[in-house]
DNA sequence: TAGATTGTTAATCGATTAACAATC
DNA sequence: TAGATTGTTAATCGATTAACAATC
């Protein structure tokens, strides 16, 4: 086993350069210094620094230079970071420097949205399937995909060799429609509708829910407002 | 000022019932909570324990106890959790005790379909305006609300009493459309566009960035296929 | 009373922040 | 060399977990 190909992992957690595993919290804002990195790379900049790059993300320079030190060292004291090269790194350590196959679940409003948006494909991923139990919806295309029937699931998955599912069923048969996606081996899904999805443990799940969030925003400004008296 | 009506802050974080701060993670889980309960009651039962609440939100039941002690105490030890008044409580505490008023920005696919999710009415909002910048899009009806005119935002707020938007611009115009919300007293932003917005301390922002969430799943696929060797 | 289940405590764990030595 | 900026350390802070006394 070539240890400068394989991938080292340490308490489940994927390990960076040096056998250190990449904490979530550090995995969670990747996307974001990448994103800030291309924003950078598009103004013509080759060097950047730390403090550039921390207020494009949003977060201190403390936390950017420590969550990159989780990946290893690829700035210069004194100097700052190579845009390209940083780039490259965290696209690496990101599983971006493959294109990701995704498979699209759901093709109602949501779906439908999601499935034109560019920022998918701008980011790394195909859109490789669609797939609806609407037979009104079978068959129509979208987004140049012809969507296919969720009977047919399985082999769409086997077909597409999609490991990344989008989920936006609705939420009465998300967690059947995530069942039959871990059966087909989907090992990643991002699921829209509201509820907790059961999965293995090899199975990763994130959860965006409108409504949730909504509500989080809600507590703040009840606290906001409870204090001041508008009346 | 009557102290059991007003709102206590400590250190800027909304006080629970006795006067502690409830913590931010735990807030970000009590809609979770909510609709383990809505789920619950529409069941029927009019008890329920923290191990089965905990089930249905996806948490541990230690976790549960210990966010809820955060607001009070509002079970009975050795029965369980009165299924409506712990409802009630999480209702008043998130702020969802009046309905909140909201505006959505940016009426495109994602925006339209965000319009029509019945999600976010049934979960204590009402959606009050749309807003866009296409004159294409300007003055069509959807989901019942005529779209007016981004030049028209300031006007719009005022009229509506929105304290809560949902921003689904493109990501070019999110900073400039989000300066001007906070300018017209929205206190709340849920915003789809992908970047960091600034904002003054006393809005909240929430970002749901969907490309993200897919890279973040990208990392564990690698991970995972990465030690295996699929080949 | 006996059994069940909460609310709270204490211990552990992980994340953030600040400061600064290393080094370009 | 002097100035700049990283990478790392140590301290702080917040979140989670497990255990159990309180109490229904």
């Amino acid at each position: 086993m070539d240890e400068r190909r394989s991938a080292r992992r340490v308490g489940g957690r994927r390990a960076g350069r040096d056998g250190q595993p990449v904490p979530p919290a550090t995995v969670a804002r990747l996307p974001g210094y990448l994103r800030a990195l291309q924003a950078t790379a598009a103004e013509g900049a080759v060097l950047t620094s730390s403090d550039e790059l921390a207020a494009r993300a949003g977060v201190s320079p403390a936390q950017l230079r420590k969550d990159l030190s989780f990946l290893g060292s690829y700035g210069r004291r004194g100097v700052g970071y190579d845009v390209a090269h940083l780039r490259e790194q965290i696209t690496v350590v990101l599983g971006l420097a493959d294109v990701r196959r995704v498979l699209l679940v759901g093709v109602g409003n949501l779906g439908h949205a999601l499935a034109n948006y560019a920022g998918i494909a701008e980011r790394g991923f195909v859109l490789v399937g669609l797939v609806d139990a609407d037979p009104a919806v079978v068959g129509t295309t979208v987004a140049g995909l012809v969507v296919e029937h969720a009977d047919d699931l399985r082999a769409v998955v086997a077909r597409t060799g999609a490991t990344i599912a989008v989920l936006t069923t609705p939420a009465s048969v998300a967690q059947r429609t995530c069942d039959e996606l871990v059966a087909a081996g989907v090992v990643g899904i991002l699921t829209f509708a509201p509820g907790a999805l059961r999965v293995p443990d090899h199975v990763d799940v994130r959860t965006v829910d409108v409504a949730s969030e909504l509500q989080i925003l809600a507590f703040h400004d009840r606290a906001r407002s409870a204090g001041g008296g508008v009346s």
